[in-house]
DNA sequence: TCTACATTTCGCCACTTAACGAATTATACT
DNA sequence: AGTATAATTCGTTAAGTGGCGAAATGTAGA
């Protein structure tokens, strides 16, 4: 019971929501997640720990970035069920669509290049 | 993407997930919820209330009791991903289990007679 | 070694949530 | 009409959540 509760919780947050969307077509490297959501990184580590504790998400250390992905375990399926069922419900979704674009255009310059844009702005 | 944040926000509770489990095998009158739950009539009222509003359970007035039951939208196939997992994933749940065995005891004496009890002790 | 910097942890604040009892509403019965 | 009672709403309180900036951590590169 407090697994599935930790796992509800973690869905129970429109932040969360956007993260997973974001995460359906492959890995995403936390500064690309925090520039598209444009909230503050601490805000957004916390969003994503919670997502790990629930063990929806993976996380995985390449250097100084740090690479999140759909979990394994999401995606068998008996939690495979939760995931259809968010991805029917929200692809029409205006947010999360919007998302979907402003993530587009970030992958496309790379996160070494995103990275040292922002450093530039400081 | 509000109404569904709505429906995971009342998922993420383990009260409302046994009710939604109580209501497996169909309908249950409010008092009955209650009884099982054993916590204040106001506080589970307050957790239909957020299971009606997000559209997880109907609520159906015969007299002077309630009877609640899940929801044909829950039923239908998109939401069906939920609850099918729900119930997959708490099927053995202790907590669920001895719910189960409560209410069983609970539907065999009847509303009326469980209500005429319950009077009783006051 | 020292510096830069991506990410996380910590401390704080505003807001929300879950619990209860008291008061209210609505229905059945006398 | 008046009473009893199932259920809900309201007000209050304690605990949990989500946001931020400051400080800490760990890694790449000078």
């Amino acid at each position: 019971m407090r697994e599935i509760v930790t796992i509800t919780k973690a869905l129970a947050n429109d932040v969360r929501l956007r993260i997973l969307m974001m995460l359906s077509e492959g890995e995403l490297c936390a500064c690309q997640i925090i520039e598209v959501l444009d909230l503050a990184p601490s805000t957004v580590s916390k969003h994503l720990s919670i997502l790990h504790q629930a063990r929806l998400v993976d996380a995985r250390k390449n250097g100084r970035w740090v690479y999140y992905q759909r979990s394994r375990i999401g995606t068998s399926p008996i939690n495979g069920d939760i995931f259809r069922w968010l991805r029917e419900s929200l692809k029409n979704d205006d947010q999360i669509k919007t998302d979907a674009v402003t993530l587009k255009k970030i992958t496309k310059i790379g996160v070494e290049e995103l990275c040292k844009r922002r450093a530039q702005k400081d």
